[in-house]
RNA sequence: GGGCCAAUAGCUCAGCCAGGUAUGAGCGCUCGGCUGAUAACCGGGAGGUCAUCGGUUCAAAUCCGAUUUGGCCCA
């Protein structure tokens, strides 16, 4: 039961782990409906406030509890889903599909990332213009339902059902799909789904179900449906047929038999022409023949059924003379086992009479071993009888038992040697009145008797046990059993070439996909039995005579394709719009024509008919003709790649069965949701990760964009708590650089041009007088690059979209943010923004950081439609969209592209890295300034790109001055050192050598120069001596003071030296600094306004250093909003800064303003 | 048993198609720095038999073959 009621949304509460490590067991929450809080709710008492005023002030901390609960009041309030759908009513056409996930059991993981992948490229391509099909589908026919409501109501198989009542079975499993399809509905809305939940297909609907009778009588129309025997899959409990590819593999141990066929004496004939048409065979089939065929089988329960026995006519078979207890018998098998056979039966001795070719023993005859037992054992024409079979290997006999009524290969070279079909089991596993003895018995539990009886009549040559995978029913795991039944088909093996055609027409990701798996599947597809014998699907609508003795003639069926023919056609009153299609109303229906009779067959369709039809059925076609005629084919579809043999294949055999095209453009084919440790997920063994735990960890968004983060082409995903937490931490990224404006531009009353709602339907500039817009602003250096790195990236992020790889857009998207736009922008603009009154500058800051955000968060918004949707909020107040999701995709904008802005700026930050490492290790924190850097340039291009961004360069490393030294030149304030080899000095200098190597480790010289060493060493050392290349190795050595560092570029490079000689100047602004900062620490501490006013009391304990920040009481009062003067209550510390002792005293101006 | 896919740092992954030094990325770890974005942020460092074995090649994470492990599909 837990299943059915196993999804929740979770109900936020403050309690969520910021740094989890494993989460407990899935919280017991309440069933909330979507957006619907609890009373303590913050959102009650302001709903959506985050709306009412623009850059309003915003918590400290992303936190999804907070954001994801009120954007869905949001969402609610504006009905921003509709007016999205609505903004986009007149745009071009884009026809999703939908595969519809099977209404049992709640949302996993899996399900999670396909429907988050879905959402994605649904609000990508609406962003894009389109007017997109966004119908959800829900797949609620079939067997799995079937056998969960047996089981809610205890019962064992098929009778419980009849005597329960066919139609309050068939409402109980509509009840049932209804309810999973509530809970799964849910599921998808709690992680920010936007479909149209309100009109979803169901393929239980009479629209839905028409669609399929629509495409069937299609399919007849061609000549596709017929009716036939096939060996299939049979479920003895369910008493229906399963598809192949529900049959699961379990380990189990089974009798293992070898039975001896007695030869008859033989005779020629016929057959052995039919089995051959070798001429060769017939001198050796003629002659008379005594002893045994010995066969193998695992299943005794199909020997009453064997029909023939199978050889393989290029193998070479043995008659041995087989000797045990005295007596002595001919037995035949493949020569390359005579060994082996022999010693299952325990024989004596044994002597190899003759050899043969496989094609010899055609035509042979043999008895039945159990001719008594089952009297009515196939005896007709052609059977008793040696043919080749492509499917005998020679492992244990050589010779295959051979029954076409139950075995699958069986059947096929049975049906080719036109053989009569002999199967006397029922569709619950029971043997009939043909089986003689064993009738009434269940076919496994007869296995023990028939055993006995061979053995009894002399056939049985040894008996064992053996352990092999044998299928099982996936619903309620019985053994199934191989049955020739009459069954319906859809012949897709008439149509192979136009399928292997139709593959053709679509485009697939990744495309190894459709050309390797794909192709070779459709290649092999065989018929598509289409006929199940149960209850809860769509009835099949043929009708045939009523009086039993139709020939399979399909011209004497009447297939029937809609509601309205069927209303018709039907001798019983049926009106169209009302009639249920569902069992057992149809079955009651006849039609009669012609003074014929016809009833219905009592079969349903298997349930994967009803989603092949999906690309129709989700428009109501036929019952609605105009969209289907305006948007099929569907534009894409996105499904996992278990369906390359299920949806994948099924959509194109009905496609191309009933309308001969494939009914969709693009695949994403995405792979599954495994474990953390890469282990498949399991629900029946519990070895999952539920979607609910997660959001209740982590929030949706985060989880969404863990999930989008993946590749969604082909490769499966190993679920990652951590990584998950990694998104939540780059959406607090985001949060912080939205948030750290928001004080400032609110203060200083910045209000920006944002593109309105009005404007981009109609043109036209409604912008406020005020409204500050890029153009007119004086951008400097920094707001440039910025800007042209925000073009970079919309261009690479539309190229992955539009190749579906929404992993490596989102890739671009996180780096712009945290590396460009987190890291280096915020840090630079800081002080522009921090500055008193109007400005130019940071006019031009404010509105570049605006522009950048608000695109960044479009860009944002199909990853995470929450966060975006509180920060856009936030940003355009009422200015913008009533969503952001209304919003148009950023589109590249030429005037703002400057690629070479962009690689100066790289190389900029390359130095400025070096730089840092460089002060790291002479110990200089970045807070003193240095009176130079000198950039030494490996290549011209960094030499040009350093010179013009001199200014930035001595901004970041607090540097006075930037010296450039152009490749090729030798900054001539360096030294070069020399180091020892000592393995190669010791030999050459013997007793000398550590010697040398002191006078080398002493000189220093002016360039890498052997000579200009040898020279310095010899002048050291007071004599000559020899140096060899490889004796020595040069190291710069930098001047006193100056420490340097390399950097790379792309290639090229250099190295940043910097000089950290300290002079008065640099000592006072370096202690102004330390100053300046610890006075605003303690601001915080007293926790006052950014714009509060404070005393300041200063008692340097050094007088040449209170000389030196004297120089910057200006500066420290400016940075601090401080005036100097006596402090007597406040906060009051001594700090020990560079070893000289300070005491700073710090108090408000006004009491009142200091809480 | 067969087909397809994957395996690279403690973790999650780029790189592989078109062979040429893994200056690999993020997280984590560690050492240091910054300090009105501050429960934020920055820098340095350590950390790899590129699953294993074999082959092709001057050169293999990359191409080929086999094996192991995991995933999916099929029998």
């Amino acid at each position: 039961m837990d299943e059915l009621h196993g999804r929740y949304r979770a109900v936020r509460g403050a309690g969520r782990l910021r740094r989890g490590a494993t989460p407990a067991a899935a919280p017991v929450g309440r069933r909330v409906a979507i957006g619907v809080c609890e009373t303590d709710s913050p959102f009650n008492q302001r709903p959506s406030s985050f709306r009412m005023d623009r850059f309003a002030e915003v918590s400290d901390q992303y936190d999804p509890d907070d954001v994801e609960p009120g954007v869905f009041d949001y969402w609610d309030e504006t009905s921003a889903y509709e007016r999205t759908r609505e903004h986009r009513a007149d745009g071009e056409e884009f026809f999703f599909v939908d595969g519809p996930p099977y209404t049992s059991g709640a949302a996993h993981m899996g399900t999670t990332w396909n429907k988050t992948l879905k959402d994605a490229y649904i609000r990508y391509k609406r962003m894009r213009g389109f007017d997109v099909t966004d119908r959800p589908g829900y797949d609620m026919h079939g067997l799995p339902i079937e056998t969960k409501v047996e089981e809610q109501l205890g019962f064992e198989n098929k009778k419980d059902i009849e005597a329960y009542g066919m139609e309050a079975f068939i409402d109980a499993c509509k009840e049932f799909a209804d309810d999973q399809l509530d809970g799964l509905q849910a599921d998808f809305e709690s992680f920010g789904v936007w479909m149209d939940w309100e009109d979803p297909y169901k393929t239980v609907s009479p629209e839905y179900m028409e669609a399929v009778w629509w495409a069937f009588r299609q399919v007849h129309e061609r000549g596709l449906v017929e009716r036939g025997k096939r060996s299939i899959t049979q479920c003895p409990r369910c008493e229906t047929a399963i598809a192949k590819n529900e049959v699961e593999y379990h380990e189990v141990e089974d009798p293992s038999i070898y039975v001896k066929f007695p030869l008859r004496e033989a005779e020629r004939s016929e057959a052995s022409k039919r089995a051959s048409g070798s001429e060769r065979s017939e001198r050796h089939a003629s002659q008379p023949r005594e002893g045994s065929l010995v066969a193998w089988t695992t299943t005794p329960w199909t020997v009453p059924a064997n029909t023939f026995i199978a050889v393989d006519e290029d193998v070479t078979y043995a008659g041995v003379d087989a000797t045990r207890d005295g007596e002595t018998e001919r037995l035949y098998v493949a020569e390359d086992v005579i060994e082996e056979v022999l010693k299952k039966g325990r024989y004596d001795s044994y002597e190899v009479a003759e050899t043969l070719q496989g094609s010899e023993l055609l035509g042979w005859r043999y008895d039945h071993p159990l001719a008594e037992e089952v009297p009515e054992h196939p005896d007709f024409e052609g059977a008793g009888q040696v043919y080749h079979a492509d499917y005998v290997e020679v492992d244990r006999t050589g010779l295959v038992h051979s029954a076409p009524g139950h075995g699958q290969e069986d059947f096929e070279r049975g049906s080719e040697l036109g053989l009569d079909i002999f199967c006397p089991v029922g569709s619950d596993g029971v043997y009939d009145e043909r089986a003689g003895e064993y009738a009434g018995e269940f076919v496994r539990d007869a296995n023990d008797a028939i055993i006995a009886d061979l053995d009894a009549n002399g056939h049985l040559l040894a008996e064992e046990t053996y352990v092999h995978d044998y299928g099982q029913c996936w619903r309620c795991d019985t053994d199934i059993v191989f049955l020739a039944t009459d069954q319906w088909f859809i012949t897709v093996t008439d149509v192979k070439e136009e399928l292997l055609a139709n593959i053709d027409d679509s485009e697939w990701y990744p495309s190894e996909a459709r050309d390797n798996r794909f192709r070779n599947f459709v290649e092999e597809s065989p018929d598509w039995n289409v006929s199940r014998q149960r209850y809860w699907g769509v009835p099949i609508p043929i009708w045939l005579p009523a009086d039993d003795d139709w020939g399979g003639d399909m011209s004497e069926a009447i297939v029937v394709g809609t509601r309205e023919e069927l209303a018709e056609r039907a001798d019983q009153d049926v009106d169209p719009a009302e009639v249920d299609l569902h069992r057992p109303t149809v079955d009651g229906l006849t039609i009669t024509e012609d003074g014929t009779t016809y009833e219905r067959v009592p079969d349903v369709f298997d349930v994967w008919i009803d989603s092949s039809v999906a690309s129709w059925g989700t428009l109501d076609y036929p019952s609605t003709e105009s969209a289907f005629e305006r948007l099929w084919p569907a534009d894409l579809i996105i499904e996992a790649h278990d369906q390359t043999r299920g949806w994948f294949w099924s959509q194109l055999g009905m496609g191309t069965a009933a309308l001969s095209e494939v009914p969709y453009d693009d695949v994403v084919m995405h792979g599954y949701a495994n474990m953390p440790d890469g282990r498949g997920m399991s629900k029946s063994k519990g070895i999952t990760v539920e979607p609910n735990e997660v959001i209740e960890e982590y929030g949706a968004d985060p989880m969404r964009l863990f999930l989008l983060s993946r590749n969604p082409q082909g490769e499966d995903m190993r679920f990652s708590w951590d990584e998950t937490e990694n998104m939540q931490r780059d959406l607090n990224i985001l949060w912080n650089v939205f948030r750290f404006p928001l004080p400032y531009m609110r203060m200083d009353g910045f209000v920006p041009s944002v593109p309105s709602e009005t404007e981009r339907n109609g043109g036209g500039d409604t912008a406020d007088g005020e409204a500050v817009s890029l153009a007119d602003c004086a951008l400097e250096t920094e707001d440039r690059w910025l800007l042209s790195r925000l073009q970079t990236v919309v261009e690479e992020m539309t190229a992955a979209w539009e190749g579906y790889r929404q992993d490596e857009a989102l890739d671009v998207l996180l780096e712009f943010l945290v590396e460009d736009v987190s890291r280096f922008y915020i840090q630079v603009v800081r002080e522009r923004m921090w500055a008193e009154g109007e400005s130019a500058s940071k006019t031009a800051a404010y509105a570049t950081l605006y522009h950048v955000l608000l695109e960044t968060v479009k860009l944002f918004a199909p990853y995470a439609p929450f966060i975006t949707e509180r920060v856009y909020g936030t940003l355009t107040g009422d200015a913008g969209h009533p969503t952001v999701h209304m919003c148009d995709w950023p589109t590249f904008e030429e005037e703002w592209y400057d690629p070479e802005l962009e690689a100066d700026i790289e190389t900029v930050r390359a130095v400025e890295e070096a730089g840092a490492n460089a002060r790291q290790q002479a110990e200089r924190s970045l807070r003193w300034p240095v009176t130079r850097v000198v950039v030494a340039a490996n290549t011209d291009g960094v030499a040009t790109a350093v010179d013009r961004r001199r200014d930035l360069l001595c901004d970041r490393l607090n540097a006075r001055e930037v010296e450039l030294v152009e490749p090729g030149a030798d900054w001539t304030e360096l030294a070069y050192g020399a180091r020892a080899d000592m393995s190669v000095l010791g030999p050459a200098f013997g007793g000398e050598a550590s010697e040398v190597m002191n006078a080398l480790n002493a000189v220093t010289v002016n360039a890498k120069d052997l000579a200009a060493l040898e020279s310095a060493v010899a002048d050291e050392l007071g004599r000559a001596v020899d140096l060899d290349p490889d004796m020595v190795e040069f190291v710069t050595e930098t001047p006193e003071g100056v420490e340097g560092t390399e950097f790379r570029v792309d290639g090229d490079g250099g190295v940043v030296y910097v000089d950290t000689e300290l002079t008065d100047a640099i000592e006072a602004e370096g202690y102004a600094r330390e100053i300046i900062r610890r006075v605003q620490e303690t601001r915080k501490q007293l926790d006052l306004d950014v714009d509060s006013e404070v005393v300041l009391e200063l008692d340097v304990a050094d007088d040449r250093v209170a000389d030196l920040v004297r120089d910057h009481e200006a500066l420290i009062a400016g940075e601090t909003q401080a005036e100097f003067g006596e402090v007597t209550d406040g906060s009051r510390e001594t700090y020990k800064i560079e070893g000289v002792e300070m005491t700073i005293a710090v108090a408000p101006v006004d009491a009142a303003t200091a809480d």
